[in-house]
DNA sequence: CGCCGATTGGACCCGTCGGTCCAGACGTCT
DNA sequence: AGACGTCTGGACCGACGGGTCCAATCGGCG
């Protein structure tokens, strides 16, 4: 049903889709430009995605969803101390501010995630699992007493996740990062100030 | 140039597709939507925004920067106390959760502000003006001593207009009001927790 | 080799959408 | 009243983009 050669062209088409998303937005997308990124004919597209466009671009959010993710390992995974958070922070800040426009994360939430069902179940699923290892993390340096016992991790969790969300839209619709750099710096900060 | 009559039609005009644009989304938004949605022909459409869609699409965008600082007042200009800083909150979002997805404001920031240089002028002056009126509340509170001297008001300002765009944006995109709730409380709430 | 399904190329179709154009109605000012 | 500019209706056009179709090629397997 796909063998090894038709697996490959199958990935280029969603690496090379997901690629031009994430620069040019959604919207300035289409099948032809793709198929042009990626070397391939109007029938391949089709017959990887047989339900066109709307099918090619679940498979883009699932590959971007992953990416968001991945792109973060591995200091996501381990927050285990103060130093480990803030060598995360500083990752994540140097990331989007190199990627600017061309951002997984805004491309994933703020355009392919609008609309369709499946899609915005795809997003909810990668937004619960990044605010779990932050969940983790702040439990870490709580049970480790490099934060108060008074810290609700779900909360300061969410409010991490809020601001990269927040500040990334707006590094996209701004081109500024002082959004995303002094908000998360603020959420993360807040961790170790005392109640 | 043009009489009472002409003014009230383009003003109809933007209106409406404001509107539109606000529960389907820029892109699933035509030209003939807007004239259906608005009683008016093609002829007019160009008539008031001769340079076609951008044009037009550009006067949404002006509108709709307007309308989310407007939807905000009175409260917003007047965060003097706690407790009128605490009425805003509530106002803000009870707001956004009876607009879920019909939001202004990601319409603006995710959709409209994209690509174009001017849009994104708009959308840059729309949060100064928002992020002055948070700086001035927060030094309001800290000159009557509500809060301590040491918080850095651009700073807190930042943070709390980060997490209403980063919930907002992620409200539209799962429809969990949670992220918006959490962080913006959080992030208001550190404003009186000691340094 | 010869079969068969997976793979590929690309011409073609057709609906949609932004944009043009012209003719006519309206309104206002002299 | 008459004239001129504003306003309105809607037919029409051309480009673009998603989707269909068929024929050709590849590649593994008996």
């Amino acid at each position: 049903m796909l063998t090894a050669k038709g697996a490959a062209t199958r990935q280029r088409i969603v690496d090379g889709a997901a690629q031009l998303i994430r620069e040019q937005g959604v919207v300035n997308v289409g099948l032809d430009d793709i198929r042009a990124a990626t070397s391939t004919s109007k029938s391949q597209l089709f017959h990887y995605f047989p339900d066109g466009k709307s099918d090619l671009m679940l498979a883009v959010a699932r590959h971007e969803a992953e990416q968001v993710i991945a792109e973060q390992m591995p200091q996501l995974g381990e927050l285990t101390t103060w130093r480990k958070w803030q060598a995360w922070r500083r990752r994540v800040l140097k990331m989007y501010d190199e990627q600017r426009e061309g951002c997984a994360l805004s491309a994933l939430v703020g355009q392919l995630g609008l609309g369709d069902t499946t899609t915005r179940q795809i997003v909810g699923d990668m937004l619960d699992r990044w605010l779990q290892y932050l969940v983790d993390g702040v439990e870490a340096l709580r049970a480790s007493g490099e934060i108060s016992e008074a810290v609700d991790p779900v909360r300061s969790a969410t409010a991490i996740l809020t601001a990269i969300n927040g500040g990334a839209t707006m590094l996209v619709a701004t081109d500024r990062m002082n959004y995303l750099e002094t908000a998360l710096t603020a959420a993360i900060d807040d961790l170790r100030r005392p109640v």
